[in-house]
DNA sequence: TATATGTATCGAAACGTTTCGATAATTTAT
DNA sequence: ATAAATTATCGAAACGTTTCGATACATATA
């Protein structure tokens, strides 16, 4: 019998063992659901466990397993910190889907300028991951470090050569976002965007354009009122739209590419008194929560983060169950999830 | 010499001693700065594992030292979610901090009601963890079951019985918000707060109570208008405001017991026509980045995110360090810290 | 001079698992 | 009846480190 005083050391496969009357390796399989293994010492070996209240140990199944059962997180710094809970929403949804595979997620943020000399995260060089979900614009350096350290690999909300990616259906919600204008009886539509070279964000121009072509309308240019260099972001809405009020004529609405430029926008009108909707209809994209209380609220295009996360984290999943097996012409063949989006209505159109 | 096409095997640390002629305890000796190795050998062994690129690998270090390198970060699931980035910040704190101590950071989420039978994070059985932080407030069940598991634990931004905290000096915070009220004439200055059983929270109640008496005034009971049942964000501070302008006399200024509250009471004034901060000043607490975007901008107490990140995880990483050591009255003597705030004055008062 | 102390090096045990054969006992196919 | 495949069990090697003695020599202390 354990001592009643002193905390009795943690139990390991040995005393399991040794309690059911079997060998090591039968513990094993057994708390593995491998191999062949008889019901009566199943039972034995499972009641055991119970009783010595045994748990594997991470650390010591990790060393033969040539496995870490951990996944990285990478986001850039500042992306995690801005306001609006996009990419956490995101991380959240990675989270609960990593549970279902028993795997721990490591989240790692990553300056905005990588230097792969400089500050290549720990855990590539120590191998304490076995696969890896980026999120947002990295630097290209960065993936191209991972991608060269052969760690499996998925892409959210950005995409990068051809490493598989789940993304927004961008051109879709864009689509549907001007359509909802024009059916409002707006004739002219501007949009309004920032860090064009941004993929989804340039996806939703295309949408944009799309939708106005397919209105057999003709895209004036300087509707389309970019800003390359600023952020998409409140502050560069808020400085852009002096451009879109400036416009002779002036749109009777505008597509935002997301809802932080929106909301800028928004703030901007509102110190102007112009009237929205009434003079000036507003669409943005992402839903963020402030759309929804935002005075006036704002039609935005709904994205589902945390669906996002859950299925970038099973495709990565799978691919890492692959990665040995056909290592080969892995590479071919890479996919992209695109995960649908809604139209969220509200004041501002 | 290696294949070149072939991705040569990762090397270890018996490559090392084979490449320096030196037994494995000595390269483990050099990579871990310990025992006595002479200048010669020492230099032999650094030549050698830099040119083999050997990083030692986590997962076989784990198993005799015991630990794992791993700091869980756990957080209420809502609380992570919602808008405003706060404890997001404070987790960036703590990842720039165990960056200087070769930790990594495990960030999970636990349900607001929390039962230990049904989701105790695996971290705690599978022991993959060698400290703790909790941030925000979360069940008291959660924590005793860390406390049980032997786990050291620091709290951040929330208190409970003896456990070691980083918080917000919530006190002193309040009493500078009420005293530059004072400062800029207001005589009748209302309280607006919920959920006021947090620690944090009820601090602040407290600097209001100290700074009225301090200011030789009295404290009327309805202008402590508080909502026990409601969580502290934007919806409950629209709706409870509602209570504020129904109080007669009106009070001509009014501290929230944080930003959300108040950008809540901001909306309502708006819809109302009561002029900020000419009818009514607001201020409000913690400086999220709406408070500064919002019109009016919002006047509130400034709170130090990505230092009490910091403190947290340096004081853990203390507490991991003294554990084995003074076991017995470990607990006694358990230190709070407290984070100073500053007071930002914007348009709102 | 004898003895303790400090420096240097190494072999081997230990950490707690998984998994690869080896060996047998069954069952199934020929 | 014999060979082959399936089921069951176990011992031992392996994973890549850290760390505990053991040994040896050099230097300081009594």
């Amino acid at each position: 019998m354990a001592t009643v005083s002193a905390e009795s050391k943690r139990s390991t496969i040995k005393d399991v063992a040794a309690e059911a009357s079997v060998a090591i390796s039968t513990v094993s399989l057994v708390m593995n659901g491998k191999g062949y293994v008889s019901m009566d010492k199943r039972e034995r070996v499972l009641k055991a466990a119970r009783l010595l209240k045994y748990v594997p140990r991470q650390a010591a199944r990790k060393l033969p397993m040539q496995s870490t059962g951990n996944i990285g997180f990478v986001l850039r710094v500042d992306h995690f910190a801005r306001s609006e809970p996009f990419y956490t929403r995101i991380f959240l949804g990675t989270e609960f889907e990593a549970h279902n595979h028993k795997l721990y997620v490591l989240l790692t943020t990553i300056p905005k300028k990588f230097d792969p000399t400089l500050h290549t995260p720990r855990f590539l060089d120590e191998r304490n991951i076995d696969g890896l979900l980026v999120a947002g614009k990295v630097d290209p350096a960065f993936v191209s470090t991972v991608a060269r350290a052969g760690i499996p690999l998925v892409l959210i909300d950005f995409q990068l050569d051809d490493h598989p990616a789940v993304v927004i259906d961008n051109l879709q919600g864009a689509r549907m976002a001007v359509e909802h204008l024009f059916s409002r009886g707006h004739e002219l539509i501007s949009f309004l965007g920032a860090d064009m070279l941004h993929p989804s964000l340039k996806a939703r121009l295309e949408g944009f354009q799309i939708a106005v072509s397919a209105a057999g309308l003709e895209i004036s240019p300087p509707c389309i009122i970019v800003s390359d260099s600023g952020e998409p972001d409140y502050e560069t809405g808020f400085d852009l739209s002096q451009r879109l009020f400036a416009c002779e004529p002036m749109p009777s609405a505008v597509f935002c590419a997301n809802d932080a430029l929106a909301l800028g926008v928004l703030d901007q009108a509102a110190k102007r008194g112009i009237r929205v909707p009434e003079d000036l209809a507003v669409v943005g994209f992402d839903d963020v929560p402030r759309a929804e209380h935002n005075r006036p609220s704002l039609t935005t295009v709904r994205v589902y983060k945390e669906q996002m996360g859950e299925l970038a984290m099973r495709y990565l999943h799978e691919r890492m169950a692959d990665y040995p097996a056909n290592y080969i012409n892995f590479e071919r063949g890479s996919h992209t999830v695109r995960v649908p989006t809604e139209l969220v209505i509200r004041a501002s159109s």
